[in-house]
DNA sequence: ATCCTGACGCGCC
DNA sequence: AGGCGCGCCAGGA
């Protein structure tokens, strides 16, 4: 169960390409548990896979979330693959993955970015 | 099996 | 806008 739910995480992680970010909600609810966000960051914590893109994985609303060892790594990390980021904040609005879409949204009429 | 902790999220103050 | 508290889930002791 729980165990399934983990391998659904880990599975969904991998498939974020570069340049993209998911939320640990996100991540969660195409695991099968919207509720399930935190649970994801333990996994996560956890995770030490190289096959594993964890810094893909972020806060809500842009934040950066944690990263063991070096929350600096992951932004620069994130900033390499093209992650725009808004001071402390990710835009996650053009980045967030979405399953299927392999184009990042267009500015469309964005609010301030 | 139980209790505590933790890379989260959201509503309130 | 920032900080606090409660709710949710899974992992580890």
């Amino acid at each position: 169960m729980s165990d399934d739910f983990t391998a659904r995480v880990l599975s969904v992680v991998r498939r974020i390409p570069p340049g993209r970010v998911a939320t640990y909600a996100d991540v969660a609810a195409l695991a099968g548990r919207p509720r399930a966000a935190r649970a994801v960051g333990t996994i996560m914590r956890r995770c030490a896979r190289p096959d594993i893109p964890c810094h893909r994985v972020v806060g809500a609303g842009g934040r950066l979330g944690g990263y063991a060892g070096n929350p600096l790594l992951k932004r620069a990390l994130l900033r390499s693959e093209g992650i725009t980021f808004n001071g402390a904040r990710i835009a996650i609005d053009r980045c967030r993955f979405v399953p299927g879409r392999t184009r990042r949204p267009r500015a469309r009429s964005s609010r301030r970015a």
